[in-house]
RNA sequence: GGGCGAAUAGCUCAGCCGGAAGAGCACCGGUCUUACACGCCGGGGGUCACAGGUUCGAACCCUGUUUCGCCCA
C-alpha cells in the first residue's frame, strides 16, 4: 500500500472550496445553518470566536475577591464573591436565592454598584444561586459570563460589554473614564485597589478554578456576546450515531466508540464563523442598503444588478468572516473526490475503507466527517476508524511546544536511525494505549536493525557459486532447513493475522523474535555446518537462506523500510522475477512456505539437548574455549537416531566432543548430568567441579519437585477433572508425566554423584 | 461534578476465549567461537496496586478502595 500523490489536496483548493460553499448553502436552505446572537468564546489574542472544542479548560490558581455592594436606602452591605472583580463594571444585577432567609428582607431592593455610582437590582434566582456556596449572593454580568448571560435573559437584564475585542476596557458610558483603555488584568488590579480604598473589599481568598484557554494562542478566553453562524447539530448527529451503533462504521480499538457516543449524544450547536483573514469566506452577502437586513446565500455572489428581495437595492457586501477550518475538513472524504460533481472517483472510492487518525480529533474531525458524509453522500465516509496511539513524553505527558517536553523525532533519527525509531513506535503502540517514548528502547531496536544487516551479510558471504533464483523444490533439505521453514511459515502467518487485526505491535514483535531468536541464533548457526560441508547440503542451505531472507525482509519492510529495501536490492538478483522495489513487492502471508511438522519437532529435541549442555557448561563455569567430552543418553530409539543425524550440530553448538550416543549409557566419572525431556547428557566437567554440580542438581530437583506437586494437586482436584476442558486435563497429565520422569532421573543423578 | 482508561521484573511495556507470567533495556557470571562485543552463551529477579466475590482454576470476570492519566462539563 502506498500513497497516490496525484490525489494530494489542500482544503483551500478551488474544487474543495466549491464543495464548501455548496454544503453551506444546502445546510442553510435546510435550516441546519443559522445566525444568532449568543455568548461565545472569544480569543483576544487572535481576535476571533472559537468553537467549544477549541477551548482548553485548565485549572489555575487565582483568588476569590469578596466585595461589598451597599444596599440602597439602608446601612447594609451585600457581599458577593467573584473571581473576576474587574467585570463588576458590567454588572446588571446581584442575585440571591428566593428562599435564603438571610436575605429575605432585601427582596425588591437595589444595590449601588461600587466605583460606578450605578444602581442595579437585587434579583431572585433559584437556578444560578446556590445559597450554600460562598456568601449566597452572586453578581450578574450578562456580557461576560456564560451562566450570567442565561440568568440575564431570564430576568430581562441589559447586556453590557465592557471589553474591546483585544480585551481592553472600552470607552463606553458604563466604564468610568479612569479605567478606559486598561488591559483586563491591569483593570483588575486597578479595580481591586480602588475597592480597597473605598473600604468595599472585604477579603481575598486563594482559589483554584478552571478557566478556558485558547488552544492556539494559550491566552484566557473571554466570554463575549456576538452575532455568529451556527450549525444545528442534532439532526446531523443522530444518523451518525446510528451508523456506529449498527456497525456500518467500526472504531478500533472499540473502546473509542464510547467516547464518540458520549460526545455525539450531548452535542451542542457548532459555531462555525471565524474572524480570521484566511479560510473559506462565508458565502453570504448582505444588502448594503441602510437598515435593510436582506441576504443572499448562494454558491455564487449575486449577479450584477441582482435586486434585494426586501428593498430592491442592488449593492451587496459579503460576510467578512470565514468558516472554521474543520468545516471544510469535515467534507474531506467526498470533497477530495470531486463532489459536488458525481465523478468516477467518487463512485469508485466512496465510502472509503479505513480512516487512520489520532483519538484527540475524534470530535473535531472524525465525528464531523461522519455527519457530513452521511448527510451529503447518504453513506458513511469510512468503514473502519483506526485510532493510533499517541506518543507522549517519558512521564506520560502530551508533548507540546509550550511545555517544552517535545522529543524531536529528527534528533532520534539522527542518533539511532529512522528504522529503529519506526520499529520502536510500532512495538510500543499496543491497542488502546499511549506510547511513552523510551530512548532506551529505540537503542535496543537499533541493535535489531544492525543484527538484520549482519545476518544478511553472513548470508551473502556464503553465496559464492550460488546462481539463483532461490527455490525449494529439488533440494535435499536437512531437518534444520525444514525446521526453519516450518517456523518461518508460522511466524509469517502470525504476523499477517496480527496486521489484519490492527495489532501492529504483536506483528512487529513476532518478526523480531523469529528473525533474531530462530533465524539468527539457531538456523544460521546450524547452517554454518552445511555451508562448510559443501555440496548438496550447502546448496540447500543457500536456497533456504535466500528464501527466508526475502520473506523476512518483505515482512519487516513496513516496520523498517530503509534497511529492508537496501538489503533486498542486493538480494534481488537471486530471486528471479521480482518488482523493482520491495515497496511494491507482495506482502508475505506464509501460505507459500512449506511446513514439516515432524522434522521440526525432531529438530526441537536436538536443540533441547544442545541447550542442556550449554546450561551445564555455563553454570559450572567451563570457558567456551574448553571442548569437553559428552555422552548422550537418549530416552528413545527415535531420539537416538535424531541425535546421531545431528551429532555434528550438537558438538559444534555445544562445544563438545561426543564420546557416545547410547540409550543404556551410564555416567562416566567426573561428568555432570544435563537432564532433559528427550535425552540426558553426561558432560565431562572434571571431578573438581562435581561439588558445584551437586548444588546445581539439587536446585533443579527442588524446582521440578515443586512444579510436580503443583500439577499433582491440580490432578487430584475432582472439580478440575470434572469441569476443566479435556485437552487442558490431558496437557496437565502429560506435564505431570514429564516432570515425574525428569524428577526420577534427577534423583538418580544426585544419588550417583553423592555416592 | 460526569465519563473513559491505567496500575504486571529495577525501568519501559506485552499478556488473545479464564488453565498458573513474558519481551526490550538494566543487572550478574562466562566469552573477542571464522555475520555481528551494537555480538554470543548462561543466570538471577514478580504477593500481577489493595480488599472482597464468582469459579475446579483469576493478572484476566464482578464489587469496592487507593493512586495516576486523559476526555467532557
Amino acid at each position: 500500500m502506498s500513497v497516490d500523490w496525484d490525489r494530494e489536496r489542500f482544503t483551500l483548493d478551488e474544487g474543495l472550496s466549491r464543495a464548501v460553499r455548496a454544503v453551506f448553502v444546502q445546510l442553510y436552505r435546510e435550516g441546519l445553518i443559522y445566525r444568532a446572537q449568543r455568548m461565545v468564546n472569544w480569543s483576544p489574542a487572535i481576535r476571533t470566536v472559537l468553537s467549544d472544542l477549541e477551548v482548553e479548560e485548565r485549572e489555575v490558581k487565582s483568588h476569590m475577591w469578596h466585595i461589598a455592594y451597599p444596599v440602597v436606602g439602608t446601612d447594609e452591605r451585600l457581599v458577593v464573591a467573584t473571581t473576576r472583580p474587574e467585570t463588576l463594571l458590567g454588572d446588571s444585577a446581584v442575585a440571591i436565592h428566593p428562599e435564603d432567609p438571610r436575605y429575605a428582607h432585601l427582596h425588591g431592593r437595589e444595590v449601588e454598584l461600587p466605583l460606578t455610582g450605578r444602581r442595579i437590582p437585587i434579583i431572585l434566582d433559584a437556578v444560578a444561586v446556590d445559597p450554600r456556596f460562598g456568601t449566597g449572593a452572586l453578581k450578574i454580568t450578562p456580557g461576560h459570563d456564560f451562566s450570567d448571560f442565561d440568568t440575564g435573559r431570564r430576568h430581562g437584564l441589559p447586556v453590557i460589554s465592557i471589553l474591546t475585542e483585544d480585551a481592553h476596557l472600552a470607552a463606553i458610558d458604563a466604564v468610568p473614564p479612569k479605567y478606559r483603555g486598561l488591559e483586563r488584568y491591569a483593570a483588575r488590579e486597578a479595580v481591586v485597589k480602588d475597592l480597597e480604598e473605598a473600604g468595599l473589599l472585604v477579603r481575598i481568598e486563594d482559589h483554584k478554578h478552571v478557566v478556558g484557554h485558547c488552544q492556539r494562542s494559550g491566552v484566557v478566553v473571554e466570554p463575549t456576546v456576538s452575532l455568529q453562524w451556527y450549525v444545528r447539530m442534532k439532526p446531523l448527529a443522530d444518523p451518525a450515531i446510528a451508523a456506529v451503533r449498527d456497525g456500518r462504521t467500526a472504531f478500533i480499538p472499540a473502546a473509542w466508540e464510547k467516547t464518540y457516543f458520549n460526545w455525539m449524544e450531548s452535542i451542542r450547536d457548532w459555531c462555525i464563523s471565524r474572524q480570521l483573514w484566511w479560510g473559506h469566506q462565508i458565502p453570504v452577502w448582505y444588502c448594503a442598503a441602510r437598515g435593510c437586513d436582506g441576504m443572499h446565500v448562494d454558491v455564487d455572489p449575486p449577479a450584477a444588478g441582482h435586486a434585494c428581495p426586501k428593498c430592491g437595492g442592488t449593492a451587496w457586501k459579503q460576510d467578512e468572516d470565514v468558516l472554521d477550518t474543520w468545516f471544510s475538513s469535515g467534507l474531506w472524504p467526498f470533497s477530495t473526490l470531486g463532489w459536488p460533481d458525481r465523478t468516477q472517483a467518487l463512485a469508485t472510492f466512496y465510502p472509503t475503507t479505513v480512516m487512520e487518525t489520532g483519538f484527540d480529533i475524534i470530535f473535531f474531525w472524525v465525528a464531523r466527517m461522519m455527519m457530513m458524509g452521511i448527510h451529503f453522500m447518504d453513506d458513511v465516509p469510512f468503514k473502519t476508524v483506526f485510532l493510533h496511539a499517541m506518543v507522549r513524553d517519558e512521564h506520560g505527558k502530551k508533548m507540546s511546544k509550550t511545555k517544552g517536553n517535545v522529543i524531536d523525532p529528527l534528533e532520534l533519527v539522527e542518533e539511532h536511525g529512522a528504522d529503529a525509531l519506526r520499529f520502536t513506535l510500532v512495538t510500543m503502540a499496543a491497542q488502546g494505549r499511549d506510547v511513552k517514548l523510551s530512548v532506551d528502547r529505540v537503542k535496543g531496536y537499533r541493535e535489531f536493525v544492525n543484527k538484520l544487516w549482519n545476518a544478511s551479510r553472513y548470508g551473502f558471504m556464503n553465496l559464492d557459486g550460488f546462481e539463483g533464483p532461490a527455490r525449494l523444490d529439488g533440494l535435499d533439505l536437512s531437518p534444520a532447513d525444514k525446521w526453519l521453514l516450518t517456523r518461518l511459515h508460522d511466524a509469517l502467518g502470525a504476523t499477517h493475522r496480527a496486521i489484519e487485526e490492527y495489532r501492529f505491535n504483536e506483528a512487529a514483535l513476532e518478526l523480531y523474535q523469529f528473525t533474531w531468536r530462530r533465524f539468527c541464533d539457531w538456523y544460521l548457526e546450524l547452517a554454518k555446518g552445511a555451508m562448510q560441508e559443501g555440496g548438496e547440503r550447502r546448496r540447500a542451505a543457500q536456497n533456504v537462506v535466500v528464501f527466508a531472507l526475502d520473506r523476512i525482509l518483505r515482512a519487516l519492510h513496513p516496520f523498517m523500510p530503509y534497511v529492508t529495501e537496501e538489503i533486498w536490492q542486493k538480494l534481488r538478483p537471486m530471486l528471479g522475477d521480482t518488482p523493482d522495489s520491495i515497496v511494491v513487492a507482495p506482502y508475505p502471508t506464509g501460505a507459500d512456505v512449506p511446513t514439516f511438522p515432524d522434522e521440526a519437532a525432531a529438530m526441537d529435541a536436538v536443540l533441547e539437548v544442545i541447550g542442556g549442555i550449554r546450561g551445564v557448561r555455563s553454570q559450572l563455569v567451563i570457558p567456551p574455549g574448553e571442548v569437553v567430552d559428552v555422552t548422550l543418553r537418549p530416552h528413545s530409539a527415535e531420539t537416538a537416531a535424531r541425535l546421531r543425524a545431528h551429532a555434528d550440530d550438537v558438538s559444534r553448538l555445544g562445544r563438545v566432543t561426543i564420546a557416545a550416543i547410547d540409550e543404556a549409557a551410564t555416567r562416566p566419572a567426573g561428568a555432570a548430568i544435563a537432564v532433559g525431556t528427550v535425552a540426558d547428557a553426561y558432560v565431562a566437567v572434571g571431578e573438581e567441579r562435581l561439588a558445584t554440580e551437586v548444588r546445581r542438581l539439587r536446585k533443579e530437583h527442588e524446582k521440578a519437585s515443586k512444579d510436580l506437586d503443583q500439577v499433582n494437586r491440580k490432578l487430584a482436584n475432582e472439580g478440575f477433572l470434572a469441569k476443566a476442558k479435556e485437552e487442558v486435563v490431558e496437557a496437565e497429565r502429560e506435564k505431570a508425566e514429564e516432570l515425574a520422569a525428569s524428577l526420577a532421573r534427577l534423583g538418580e543423578a544426585l544419588r550417583a554423584l553423592e555416592a
